[in-house]
RNA sequence: GCCUGGAUGGCGAAAUUGGUAGACGCAAGGGACUUAAAAUCCCUCGGAAGUCAAAUUCCGUGCCGGUUCAAGUCCGGCUCUAGGCACCA
């Protein structure tokens, strides 16, 4: 009898006592590196969603060990952040409580999954050991210059009471808590991510990414190239620069816009006549939140600045400047030429406030829309006749001749705020001084610790909880000795996953975030598995972080990750995401205890691509679970025998290559399938014999560990299979005596017959010729041509 | 609106990159074993026509067209759908 629960639990502890999953350097193997995004160990436990993605992993790092590879397959736990700080809050306890916890849950459900991790190198991002080493990045960033402070308008969730960067609050909510998010000026370090984009587009060549995942980080990144044109402030010395793609369109500039925050809305104040209205506008514009202002379906609103006006670069001509809050401050320049006879926006703009539009393309009828498309300029003195490509070279040569303007590029990547007003996070190591300003904590004086404290809920200020507790905060200054304050912001959640797979090649390295050698030797991820969900935000930190490190020659490699790939969720049984308030929730350890660990992952390892989405069906579950049993059930049909049996050796070789390729492709389920065949045909045998078996079992190991190595001792195969090499298939024991020759006429199959491999085409064509059915269908009618496909098919046109 | 993918039986899905569409599994129906049920095993299973049963034929991979001896696969144009970006100048 196949009994999971004493099977599973025996080979867990067996692999335990052996320690059969640490790993070490091991400089005659070639290594790979296997990793998956390390979990936020939330209270309500793992996901089946999950469970595929340590399955899917687990079985390409027991196929790669089993390949001969030394295999680091590590895991850890990315805890800090609000979700352990809610969790702590709503339950009374503290965060670290919490978090250990959590821990232990997530543990202990990986470890009844049968994964074959190195839990000798866990840690979590909490670990004062860890986060030391965050810190400690930090300040390199800091000495680097690449961390700065600023006053920056942030988004806010005033639930949270915390500041979000534009990763955090797309589209306008709060990616935590769901709130809207609101405007709030404040004081933040920022880390300059956004001079490392040519550097982030320019390394993806350098990695294998799926496609979709380069193409959103590209899209991130957002880089455009255009020009930046300067329009001189009539009566004044100033000019207001505005950022276009199109400066072929120069000449049909008929107003400017610029943003409510514009810097020159309060330094032309005195001269700005309606100022009040103006006032009124900015303040509206505050109030409201990033989505309504980002709404690009509602109405355009604006005023036009009385007293301020711009004067056209190559005409001189009177052009006036509009505030309106479609114009971004965070983009460009904050300010725009608007051509509303070639751009959607403008156009509609102008039609609402009644401003000239001024044609210069050629091609569309400008009393209905803005014609957005290439064309012959008009109306543009030295452009005209010239089209888009030409015409913004040549203004691109004026504006530079002129003294104008000049070729700029722009990005949608801002700089990372990276200031948090939050406990649970890894305090930001620099201290205050009244006399030397920001001054580092001296690396010896690492980790800053965060204090054991009461509270640690949100202030109503908006100051971290951590500004309340003054003997943590009042310190002497490092450099002067003066008293001096801590910084009281925390780093936000995304710093410490930035960096962890590489503490997992030296995770008890306690002088250097890890050891060269380590990192030399086990260096970049083969295979990062992750969510698409973090296919921009995450992946971009990791990756600036790398790049960074690299370049100040503490890591051997620039990119972190050779591969990454995205796995699909696990929906619920009616198809829709699993959802505690859908009621469609399936618990993993439930299905562990029914069905067993073994099931459960042959099961989601079959379920389809493993890249996209799947809806539960516990039929299909029960199904592996069958397949295992009657895995089981075939060792009453083993015999002892060195040799394979003859009538299957075919078919077992042929599926050794197929499982082998499409784990190395992630197509786990058609090896799955594969194996399912196999087992069809070792089934309708009288008898298989012991080699035959091992090497079912040897194939099947990585998807169903536990009952596949119980098979294997029960039956005295061999050593454990663990520690056994894949087994090699030949190609000469794959060939097939005879095949089923295809006769199609005017490409409709019209009939099959059996004939040797080694068949001539000519021979292919007489037999094809001679079932019965295909003569029906070519006489009578004169034979065009005939197709032969060796070892396939024949075809034969007639007319 | 722009950038990626995807669409195949009742369901989850396969299909060697142009060569037998629907492997494998689930569900369903029929049968065996059993006092019975569960478990297990065997058979059928895209639709239609045809037949005692077959053979066989026609239709069929989101829609319309094209290339080709041959198209789920390639090309052009749509529709729907998932994900990413989005008043980004």
């Amino acid at each position: 009898m196949y009994e999971h629960k004493e099977i599973e639990k025996k080979w867990q502890k067996i692999w335990e006592e052996k320690n059969v999953f640490q790993t070490q350097i091991d400089k005659a193997k070639e290594k790979f590196y296997m990793l998956v995004e390390f979990p936020y160990p939330s209270g309500v436990g793992l996901h089946v969603g999950h469970a595929r993605v340590y399955t899917a992993s687990d079985v390409q790092a027991r196929f790669r060990k089993a390949k001969g590879y030394n295999v680091l397959f590590p895991m850890g736990w990315d805890a800090f952040g609000a979700p352990a700080e809610q969790y702590a809050i709503k339950n009374h306890i503290h965060p670290k409580q919490a978090v250990e916890e959590n821990i232990k849950v997530f543990k202990g459900q990986m470890q009844s999954l049968g994964l074959s991790i190195d839990w000798s190198r866990e840690f979590s991002t909490t670990d004062p050991d860890y986060y030391k080493w965050t810190q400690w990045q930090f300040l390199k960033f800091q000495e680097a210059g690449l961390a700065y402070k600023a006053e920056k308008e942030i988004n806010w969730c005033p639930t949270c009471k915390t500041g979000l960067s534009n990763e955090d609050a797309q589209g306008g909510v709060c990616e935590r808590c769901g709130t809207k998010t609101t405007k709030k000026l404040k004081n933040q370090w920022m880390l300059k991510m956004s001079s490392y984009a040519d550097k982030l587009l320019d390394g993806l060549k350098d990695t294998q990414f799926l496609d979709k995942v380069k193409n959103a980080q590209i899209n991130w990144i957002g880089k455009s190239i255009g020009a930046s044109v300067n329009f001189p402030i009539k009566d004044t010395e100033d000019f207001l620069e505005v950022f276009t793609t199109r400066p072929d369109t120069l000449f049909g500039v008929t107003f400017m816009v610029i943003s409510p925050e514009h810097p020159y809305l309060k330094k032309y104040e005195n001269q700005i006549e309606n100022l009040e209205e103006i006032k009124a506008d900015q303040e509206e514009a505050k109030a409201k939140t990033e989505i309504e202002r980002t709404d690009a379906t509602k109405e355009k609103t604006g005023i036009q600045i009385q007293g301020l006006t711009a004067l056209h670069p190559i005409t001189h001509k009177e052009i006036p400047i509009w505030i309106s809050d479609y114009v971004l401050i965070n983009y460009g320049t904050g300010a725009i030429m608007a051509v509303p006879a070639h751009d959607d926006r403008d156009y509609a703009f102008a039609k609402k406030f009644n401003i000239p539009i001024i044609e210069v393309i050629e091609g569309g009828d400008i009393q209905k829309e803005a014609y957005v498309e290439d064309g012959l300029h008009v109306n543009s003195e030295f452009l005209n006749g010239l089209n888009k490509e030409e015409a913004i070279d040549t203004m691109l040569e004026y504006l530079k001749e002129n003294n104008l303007g000049k070729k700029t590029v722009n990005y949608r990547l801002q700089d990372w705020i990276f200031s948090r007003q939050r406990f649970w996070g890894e305090p930001i190591p620099m201290i205050h001084c009244p006399s030397c300003g920001w001054v580092p904590v001296p690396e010896k004086d690492l980790p800053v610790v965060l204090p054991d404290v009461e509270s640690y809920e949100p202030t109503e200020t908006g100051e971290s909880p951590l500004a309340n507790i003054k003997d943590w905060v009042n310190v002497p200054c490092p450099k002067c000795h003066a008293p001096a304050q801590r910084e009281t912001d925390t780093m936000p959640n995304w710093a410490g996953s930035s960096w962890y797979w590489l503490r997992y090649t030296d995770p008890k390295n306690d002088q250097q975030l890890a050891s060269e050698e380590c990192l030399k030797y086990w260096g970049q991820v083969d295979l990062y598995d992750g969510g698409m969900e973090h296919a921009t935000r995450h992946l971009l930190y990791a990756r600036f972080w790398n790049i960074f490190l690299h370049e100040q020659g503490l890591v051997p490699y620039s990119e972190p990750f050779l591969k990454r790939i995205s796995h699909g969720m696990i929906l619920g049984p009616n198809g829709e995401k699993m959802s505690k308030s859908k009621g469609n929730v399936v618990n993993p350890n439930d299905m562990i205890r029914e069905y067993g660990a073994d099931a459960l992952r042959t099961y989601e390892m079959f379920i389809g691509d493993y890249s996209k989405d799947a809806a539960w069906n516990e039929n299909g579950l029960k199904g592996c679970r069958k397949f295992l049993t009657r895995v089981w059930n075939l060792q009453e049909k083993v015999i002892e025998s060195n040799e394979n049996t003859k009538s299957i050796e075919n078919i077992l070789h042929k599926t050794i290559k197929k499982v082998t390729e499409d784990i190395e492709n992630l197509d786990y389920n058609t090896a799955v399938s594969a194996l399912m065949i196999l087992l069809n045909e070792m089934e309708k045998q009288p008898t298989i014999t012991t080699k035959d078996y091992r090497i079912l079992l040897l194939l099947l190991n990585p998807f169903a560990p536990h009952v596949t190595e119980e098979l294997n001792e029960r039956n005295h195969l061999g050593d454990l299979l663990c520690v056994s090499a894949w087994p090699m298939y030949e190609e000469a024991k794959m060939q097939d005596e005879t095949y089923t020759m295809v006769v199609q006429v005017n490409g409709k199959v019209r009939g099959k017959i059996s004939v040797l491999t080694d068949t001539k085409e000519e021979e292919m064509e007489k037999l094809a010729k001679e079932i019965p059915n295909v003569q029906n269908f070519i006489e009578g009618k004169t034979i065009v041509k005939v197709i032969v496909v060796p070892q396939k098919l024949v075809n034969i046109v007639v007319k």
